[in-house]
DNA sequence: ATTCGCAAAGTTTTT
DNA sequence: CTTTGCGAAT
């Protein structure tokens, strides 16, 4: 036993209900957890008394979401059982290292590589490539997504029946099975394959499975409202014969539905398991009571949940600010201000803030306006170290030392730096190895008894394969010197530093990063297999995740990222309609309830100061647009806060403001209605002037180009089109609209086959394009009616940029492809 | 084969 | 506005 302390210590200052969570021991438990209601804590003195009571550390096992929450766990459980090795990890990680051991029962061998997103996309692209699918109207990413979407249900290639009117859905059906067939030969898997895999061995093999749940004989799982279907199956396996599974949870954080994460595990867990004990921690300790009341007055809007009561002791703290910004760089600037006046001040410390975005793109003004005041901030998941090139370049070395069948590394490298061999020399080789059924490196091998590759490339390819082979000699020992033979043997160094580019310098000081990264994890970690442990903890690990996080910085991120964290001061920013909500989340009540949870999480994060705010305008692909509040915000009580408008700053006639939608304005609550009334006005008294061209409406949409996309994307936001354009009335009402004729069409191609798919362009023949002029009002089957606002470029590259009525924003049509036709 | 330049397309969220 | 992809020139 770790330690000799007496129990009672571990449970003072635990209230009733942490009390019943933490000394709960045999059978399963179900702690429902509100925010802020001292979860972590609740599981990490579980874990010591559990270790107090005897058990032993390696009948453990804690299973999270992000490597964040992990770290935190593991470090708080030290502070309370010193030197326990209870096993800690994500759900990805646990897998991982569960497939290692029993690679060959799901056909891998133990040393398999993980694919990354970049790996994971590249392969796909070969593979729709080699199959020659048009991808002119699907984005292989969606292809991607599809396949993504059937492994998260346990789909294989075989049982995975794609949803009608579905084009990515049609196409990833002909694709999956080779593109799992090339991850496998390439003994690779991608992220979702860690759990599916996992999922599948455990189903399959009972002995592994009885094997594996009498080791674990307690299991606990963190943010359990997000696990999807693989991980429901795992945890099951896992649990059943000893059903000592403790899962922590909130249904109203629930905020990964989009990776399939199902609610209803959590809300039928006690369905799962009888005999389960229920915990409510409802008291929430991080809050004043005014934030809380604003979480809770937002989340009432959802009607999918299990209503639960949150309450505080804390203070009633200060009123949650509401601002309009004019502008997006006024909202960061302005921000940036406070920030920077609130810390000279000496009131807060820059790691009191943390400013929160719904999406990545959002942080760029935000960065600019603290660099300029001078607060050190810290950007969470931004441009990820290990997504940079010459870090995924010498990685590629690294991997496919390690695993000589990865071919997307050897793709990488074999030109990297240049040594003469080119594309043309690299389909060649592909095509041999896929013939022989063989990965790339052994084509590279056989390169001189390949006929149709000149003697030239032949050589090329031969004086690489020694090279490769000469770092191979060394693929043994500390990380940090096998790294050392790549940089030097590759010549990757040398070319970089004969480089006169600051940019390449840059990537230098980047390896050397790399390096240091290397020499840290040699010294944490001992033991054979250095190498594929360290390519496993660079595939699964965010670089910044926990490598400074004790800085005295201001933390920006995404809600998503936030998940779990608190923070004295938040700012939440851009809640906008399109964004939060997000676009691809209107017309579908379940997604947006996911969005509403999301403010719910954000706000949920602060413990003192809050801050929510928009902008009136915002830049969007280089335009600055005019935007829409986002509804959310009709859903907060206003006596709890204090609203700061656009006027403020001087910009009275931006519209519309927070005080333009002001609650009880009932129809304001129909913000499609207000969107529409937007475009409308806008139309009407610029239609003809140059006016109009700048002035785009809130909602961002789908390009022109992929406007046969998934079904979920098929809703329509025509409205009644005003007489004062005198143009045609009301858009017919659809039947069956021609986007849903173009997707049956293009879908029917598809079933005869790949090669004819590739031929298989839209239905209707498009009008030539020199029937079309300036000024000229056109009609679009999915956007219906619009003017071209500009023409350029001639014969089949004409192309026409139409403002359409219903539609936001101008589109770019190349007019011999496009649908688009004359209005009359 | 490589490099450079321009045009087109693109922005959810994470492991 | 940025990044990525493709085509032309060296």
């Amino acid at each position: 036993m770790p330690t000799t302390l007496p129990i009672d210590d571990l449970l003072l200052g635990l209230t009733d209900a942490q009390r019943d969570a933490v000394t709960h021991v045999d059978g399963p438990q179900l702690v429902l957890a509100g925010p802020g209601s001292g979860k972590t804590r609740v599981v990490t003195h579980r874990i010591a008394y559990l270790l107090r009571r005897g058990i032993p550390d390696r009948a453990i096992l804690a299973l999270t979401f992000t490597n964040k929450a992990a770290d935190e766990m593991k470090a708080r459980l030290d502070r309370l059982a010193p030197g326990a090795n209870v096993w800690i990890s994500t759900f990805h990680r646990f897998c991982a290292r569960l497939l290692r051991r029993y690679a060959s029962l799901v056909g891998l061998a133990e040393n398999f590589t993980i694919y990354d997103t970049d790996d994971s996309r590249r392969l796909l692209r070969n593979v729709l490539r080699d199959q020659n699918y048009d991808t002119d109207q699907v984005t292989p990413d969606r292809i991607g997504g599809a396949i993504s979407g059937a492994k998260n249900r346990l789909l294989s290639p075989e049982d995975f029946a794609p949803a009608a009117r579905s084009v990515a859905g049609a196409i990833a059906a002909k694709v999956y099975p080779e593109y799992q067939a090339r991850l496998l030969s390439a003994n690779a898997v991608d992220f979702d394959d860690l759990l599916f895999h996992a999922a599948v061995l455990l189903r399959d093999n009972p002995e592994v499975r009885r094997a594996l749940d009498e080791r674990y004989r307690y299991i606990l799982v963190d943010e359990y409202q997000d696990t999807n279907l693989p991980q429901y199956l795992i945890v099951r396996a896992l649990s059943n014969d000893y059903p000592n599974l403790s899962v922590t949870g909130d249904p109203d954080q629930s905020i990964y539905g989009w990776r399939g994460a199902n609610l209803k595990n959590i809300l039928d867990f006690e369905k799962d398991y009888p005999d389960v004990q229920v915990v409510r921690l409802e008291r929430n300790y991080r809050s004043t009571k005014r934030i809380l009341r604003v979480a809770d007055h937002l989340i009432a809007h959802n009607v999918r949940r299990k209503a639960k009561s949150l309450h505080t002791e804390n203070d009633e703290g200060r009123p949650v600010r509401l601002v309009a910004y004019p502008t997006q760089q006024e909202e960061a600037q302005e921000i940036a201000a406070r920030i920077a006046s609130d810390m000279r001040a000496g009131r807060r410390r820059a790691r009191d803030f943390a400013i929160f975005y719904r999406i990545n793109a959002l942080s760029r003004s935000l960065e600019d306006a603290l660099r300029e005041h001078g607060v050190p901030f810290q950007l969470v998941n931004s441009v990820e170290f290990y997504q940079r090139m010459e870090i995924k370049d010498v990685m590629a070395y690294l991997h496919l030392v390690n695993n000589p069948r990865n071919d997307v590394a050897l793709a990488r490298i074999i030109n990297t730096p240049p040594r003469g061999i080119g594309k043309k020399t690299i389909e060649t080789l592909a095509e041999h190895a896929r013939r022989t059924g063989t990965s790339l490196l052994a084509a590279a091998r056989e390169a001189g008894m390949i006929e149709s590759l000149s003697k030239r490339a032949a050589v090329a390819v031969a004086k690489f394969v020694t090279l490769f082979d000469a770092i191979g000699e060394h693929a043994h020992g500390p990380v940090e010197e096998i790294l050392g033979h790549v940089l030097t043997q590759s010549g990757y160094e040398e070319h970089l530093a004969a480089s006169e580019s600051e940019e390449d310098q840059e990537r230098l000081a980047n390896i050397q990063e790399l390096l240091t990264a290397a020499r840290q994890f040699d010294e944490q970690h001992s033991g054979d297999n250095a190498l594929e442990a360290f390519l496993e903890q660079a595939s699964l690990v965010n670089d910044t995740d926990g490598l400074e996080a004790e800085a005295d910085r201001v933390m920006l991120m995404t809600i998503h990222s936030a998940k779990g964290l608190e923070f004295p001061v938040v700012y939440v920013v851009a809640l906008e309609h399109g964004i939060l909500p997000h676009e691809r989340s209107l017309n579908d009540a379940e997604k947006e309830e996911e969005e509403r949870r999301l403010l719910f999480v954000a706000i949920t994060r602060a413990r003192e100061e809050l801050q929510l705010s928009h902008a009136v305008y915002r830049a969007f692909r280089g335009q600055q647009r005019m935007t829409v509040p986002s509804h959310f915000l009709l859903e907060l009580p206003r006596e709890e806060m204090e609203l700061v408008e656009a006027s403020r700053w001087g910009a009275a006639s931006y519209r519309p403001t927070i005080s333009g939608i002001r609650r009880g304005d009932g129809d304001w609550h129909d913000v499609e209605r207000v969107v529409r009334d937007i475009r409308r006005d806008e139309f009407e008294d610029g239609a003809g002037s140059g006016r109009l061209a700048g002035r785009a409406s809130a909602t961002p949409s789908a390009t022109p180009s992929a406007d046969v996309g998934d079904d979920e994307d098929l809703g329509d936001t025509s409205f009644p089109f005003g007489a004062a354009a005198g143009v045609e009335p009301n858009r017919p009402e659809r039947e069956t609209s021609p986007r849903e004729a173009r997707v049956a069409a293009t879908l029917a191609t598809l079933t005869t086959g790949a090669e004819l798919a590739a031929g298989s362009q839209a239905a209707e023949a498009p009008v030539s394009p020199d029937a079309f002029s300036l000024g000229m009002l056109v009609r679009h089957p999915e956007y219906g009616l619009g003017k071209v606002v500009a023409l350029s470029g001639s014969g089949i590259k004409r192309m026409a940029t139409v403002q359409f009525v219903t539609a936001p924003g101008q589109k770019k049509f190349v007019l011999a492809k496009s649908p688009l036709r004359p209005a009359r």
